[in-house]
DNA sequence: GTGGTCTAGACCACT
DNA sequence: GTGGTCTAGACCACG
């Protein structure tokens, strides 16, 4: 289910969220479908159950799930379209480019560099990281 | 000189580092120019010296800025063309462009933006940090 | 663990930096394996955190080890091939080479001496150091 | 007379005493010959006059020259012999070398390195610092 | 408990 | 006055 990165910097619970988005947007998860319980998340990826629980919980925050308690998590009917979620990637984003652009990448990798991203075909052996 | 935002979760350091670097694209600095001292960078920005000593510290272990103790900091002859700093810039933009990807920006959103950043006059009143 | 010479001119981060890949090239730490916390390190030696903190940091942009937050710091998987510590061990070593023998070094001095600490078996009471 | 980088991080001063020593080995100047005085040399390499008197007060404290209050700087009758010189040289030599072996250095590595450098010609564009 | 960042302030070497 | 090193101690993010 889930692909973690041990020796990645990037936070296991970040790679968490990035991931299950990852699968709502490829509509594994579509809106109102249940989500694998946090406890089975956990399971599968050998991870801690308070580390999944957090990403969640981030997730929830986000308006990309909401939980039901005692019957478990689900997808939002505009998890994608949230307006934090998008807010939060565009600032990351313009943040990265700026930073980039100050160490002599150009427009054009950068525009060559998504494009090739986006021409890929899934997550599978992806970190789908941050750095 | 230095324009930094401590409410940022992008390090101090770091928001040094991207400056000073876009200082030196925009040839404010050329290479072999000596750079501002620590102290007087520090000083000027409200931080404290071992702060800016950090950012110094990385910038030359990229090969980005030399320092000769007793005379000061200086621009490499490479600054922009080191392959170090490039690749780190590379990767990092990656991982924030399939980031932004798993929570719903288009590659034209991206495309966009891009092209905003790059249209942008100077760094005035610009953090150019990460987040 | 560490044996530190505080009256050395080597400065105390060179001294842990060379006795930790003395340990990595003797095996006691292999790639992947944790290395002690730095605070562990630190605590052990009597050094300040930051101190031991500084020569992780290097060991780390040399690529010699990496370090995840929050669980600790390993040694890379090429730890002893990174070009970037062979290409500067060769330079600080030519260098050494070439004031040596300004001051009536001869070569078979040299190749003896060299030949000598070889010969030595481990690093037992050994500060290691440069200086 | 004296070539010095000033871009080197090796200090100004060091840089001065190895070309002297070296000059002295390569008998430019021989036992009792007078040096140029401070004042030409520092004129001559466009230097400041205490770094040059710096780097003579150490080769005098080091035996390699005598001075004669107002008539100048001499080299001494054993300058090379040195019992001083000769125990820096290789107390700094066995601390390269073991440095260099933790990083993965071998010893037909250095012996080969070394006799590249002895097989040089002349100091001419050489910097001969230490790294 | 682990590494990451930051501050404050000290002392040293070099020019 | 410049960069280089070190200490002490604080707070944060992560697992």
């Amino acid at each position: 289910m889930l692909n973690i990165d041990g020796r990645s910097r990037v936070p296991i619970y970040e790679q968490i969220k990035n991931q299950l988005m990852e699968l709502i947007r490829l509509e594994v998860y579509s809106p109102h479908d249940k989500l694998p319980s946090i406890r089975a998340l956990a399971a599968d990826a050998g991870l801690n159950v308070n580390t999944v629980k957090r990403a969640m919980l981030d997730l929830e925050a986000d308006g990309v799930v909401y939980s039901l308690p005692g019957r478990g998590s689900f997808v939002s009917e505009d998890a994608l379209g949230s307006a934090s979620v998008r807010k939060k990637a565009f600032a990351e984003l313009s943040g990265a480019i700026r930073a980039a652009r100050s160490k002599g990448v150009t427009l054009e990798d950068i525009t060559a560099l998504a494009h090739g991203i986006y021409d890929e075909k899934s997550i599978e052996s992806e970190d789908n990281d941050n750095g």
